[in-house]
DNA sequence: CTATATTTGTTAACGGTGTTAACTTTTTTT
DNA sequence: AAAAAAAGTTAACACCGTTAACAAATATAG
């Protein structure tokens, strides 16, 4: 029975088309102007067979979340995977994180929610959580070779994370292109700062 | 003539409740309901009286921005005149921002664009510039005091914000509703490690 | 005090949006 | 070939921001 196959596997690339037409829309014009209409447009279908395979424009927002999220986290494992010590790692992730969040700034603004009424449930997202994962698995290591090893992990992860978010959104609100070196020496600052409490203290 | 200064206070009196009218509804129902639609129910006027007093939509979310900058700087200095010493003027004044974040949630999302497409140019009003103010020249007063007077207090200023408003952000994307006590200490965690390597550098 | 000008407000429309019910066409199964 | 199921379309509903065209109220000038 091939043509069921053949069924699911048109049903895949349908889903992938509405996808890749609603990722140029973002790309070209930002996801503000993302419209299910504009999505049939693009594809020479009507409107509702869109509703066939999301439930609604959120789910495709969703979609590309994790998407995002996804490819952040590889992005981070392999820069972790590149460097040797927790020190240098989460340096090297916290870099990696800015360079992401400028090179792919839609997703980041759908991932954190910049300007999206679709922010609710972010923090349920598992593909969010593998990020968690890379970073307090680094953030162990270095509590586990500083000083004092009665640190909470969670708070430090949380530090940690809030420091790289707040420089990002930040940055982008303020100016819209991309950032220059002064930027970085700014992030360069504030991380050496948190990592220096961490492992010093 | 009475009659024109009647006049002038009446068209402020419009324009005042046409605010007060929408901020109703914000608070009611968030700002990403708000329509100039529903504002003109509100006040039982036709839609387009609404467009005599302000240009458009954009027009009367940056005035709740603007109004939100102004609450926070006047807040911000407040808490400042309370306490002595940059340090702890510093770390005061991070609570209060976080206490202003989350008491007034709706003002804070418009001011720093959390699902707003309203926020090219928030860099550019005036009282944004006033918090700013009252936030660098705390910071210089705490590198006048620290071993290493050669620091650069813009850098340092930016990572105090990002720092603040990463902390904000990340919260308010993870928990809805108010934050409890082991959130204030991550906040604590972040301030101080920032305040001490700003002084005992 | 009337006639003209001006301000003030309204209705109705334009071009959008997400979403869905009802219908038609195509395809599959019996 | 007929009946059932799937796929796709049209057309609508209920919103949205914004604006042009028109009517009503008010102020100004003769």
């Amino acid at each position: 029975m091939g043509i069921a196959e053949r069924k699911i596997r048109q049903k895949e690339e349908f889903r992938t088309s509405i996808l890749e037409a609603a990722w140029l829309q973002v790309l070209s014009d930002g996801w503000q102007s993302l419209s299910i209409r504009k999505i049939a447009d693009a594809i020479e279908y009507s409107v509702p067979v869109i509703y066939n395979h999301f439930e609604n424009k959120e789910a495709i927002l969703l979609e590309f979340t994790k998407e995002g999220f996804q490819k952040l986290t590889d992005h981070l494992e392999d820069v972790k995977a590149k460097h040797e010590g927790p020190a240098n790692q989460l340096e090297a992730i916290a870099h990696a994180y800015w360079d992401f969040a400028f090179e792919h700034k839609e997703y980041y603004q759908l991932m954190f929610g910049l300007g999206i009424p679709a922010c609710e449930q972010v923090n349920q997202i598992i593909e969010m959580k593998s990020m968690t994962m890379v970073m307090i698995s680094t953030i162990k290591d270095a509590i586990a070779v500083s000083k004092n090893k009665e640190v909470d992990f969670f708070l430090k992860y949380h530090t940690y994370l809030s420091i790289l978010h707040g420089l990002v959104s930040i940055q982008m609100i303020q100016k819209g292109g991309q950032p220059g070196k002064h930027d970085k020496l700014i992030l360069q600052d504030a991380v050496s700062g948190f990592i220096q409490s961490l492992i010093l203290k």
